[in-house]
DNA sequence: GTAGCGATTTGATCTCGATCAAGACCAAAG
DNA sequence: CTTTGGTCTTGATCGAGATCAAATCGCTAC
């Protein structure tokens, strides 16, 4: 999970817009000149709330969005409100199913953050005339995918210790591209997200974590930030081969 | 899951190849004459018992491959041998992760299965001068994060009667299109398979299996042969919307 | 400061699914 | 026919994680 995080960051697909800073990497850089102004009339940049709902699970979608700070999760809800974060989005990750006009899932942003949405009908357009556009898409498209088949493995067979601490290497390594031997960082999400991501209840995070803290595995503060003393030994715990 | 499982069907990458009959939609049908006939000379047709192993995980990949008949399982195995299957192949699907060497997964063929093996080479080469040919592939890349995403709520979320249940309906939905009252079909996977797509034990999935027959939801002979009597019913026992 | 409130931790108990252990079924081989 | 070996089912027991309940923490507002 960790190891490919990391690796495909660089292939990740980056800031779509005019506003955002310099960053335009990625999905810009595959639009000449022309298309780059077409399409930065269909982009907005905008501030959100944690909690702010970007789309709901069942509902038409309009518009895309790239992460530019701060992280959304992707999230499945059962009728009677069981629920399952199903991904989680970081910075200059984008949000959106290409080829489907209804989403099958809710993304919500998990903390504060700031996006750039983009008109569906404009990047659909776009996606359409320019196959470089579209191979960088593919290309998330596919690290999702391994992310998404990374966590199968831990939510179907892993134990409540294992998952907490996969919890934890995957937001540490995600926030140490280098991957020290020390990480520091602040949990981007609540217990109860943390226990929806792992298929618990906030109770078992809530104990775990405390098992760890006491073999001096991590050490929080604040109930949010978190020092890893030791990532090789959070794998070993977390059963990362 | 079932519901995109069956609309996403038609979009599915079906064979690609020389010999496979007079099936060359798809992927082939986003070749000239002239790339298919170059392409042609990378395919081979291949029957594989079951059991067999396409790729291991952690090995390098030299070919990817389509599935004309038969299931092929992807698995993850943990070090101790904790096993999870994160996805089911069935025809016309392809199998493979371009742009990795390295996979991160195990195929293996659940059933006798036939397949259609390209050179990874030959495919990634035309892969990056056609458009269209990587617009299919993506295509089926984001069906197979929908139905990772689906099973990810099932695996986090449900009881291990709702997990059956999802499974019974996963398979009865996929060998009957028309969404039908009735369905009856074989199990492509054994009870050890079954528990490790749905993170349970075999005695486990062999209970549920025995409850469901005796509430008469299904009729089982030969322990392969299976009838659902009622999708409805069997799709409300497994919590799908 | 302290009052209020949501989030988190901790404790006690229960339960579902795992584990351990036979037994039943079924097909192939002798 | 019986034996053998694999797969599946059934039963008895155990235990990890859920559930229910209470206490504590940490932040904001006063």
């Amino acid at each position: 999970m960790d190891k490919r995080l990391n690796d495909g960051q660089d292939l990740r697909v980056p800031a779509i817009c005019r506003a955002c800073d310099a960053r335009h990497r990625g999905i810009c850089g595959a639009m000449t000149a022309e298309q780059l102004a077409e399409f930065s009339r269909f982009t907005t940049r905008k501030k959100i709330g944690a909690g702010t709902e970007l789309h709901g699970q069942g509902e038409r979608v309009i518009s895309y969005a790239n992460v530019l700070r701060g992280v959304v999760k992707l999230t499945k809800v059962m009728q009677d409100g069981r629920q399952q974060i199903v991904g989680l989005q970081f910075a200059p990750d984008f949000i959106g199913r290409p080829f489907a006009s209804e989403s099958t899932l809710t993304a919500e942003a998990a903390t504060d953050a700031e996006i750039c949405a983009v008109s569906k009908g404009a990047l659909d357009r776009m996606v359409a005339t320019a196959p470089d556009l579209e191979h960088k898409l593919y290309h998330q498209a596919l690290l999702e995918l391994d992310e998404a088949r990374d966590w199968m493995l831990t939510l179907g067979r892993k134990t409540a210790r294992e998952k907490v601490a996969s919890f934890l290497h995957l937001i540490a390594a995600h926030y140490d591209p280098e991957c020290n031997e020390t990480v520091a960082f602040d949990l981007p999400l609540s217990r109860q997200d943390i226990g929806d991501f792992l298929g618990l209840t906030i109770e078992t995070v809530s104990r775990q974590m405390t098992k760890l803290r006491q073999e001096e595995v991590i050490i929080v503060e604040n109930n949010r930030h978190v020092i890893v003393s030791d990532m090789e030994r959070l794998a070993r715990i977390a059963g990362i081969d």
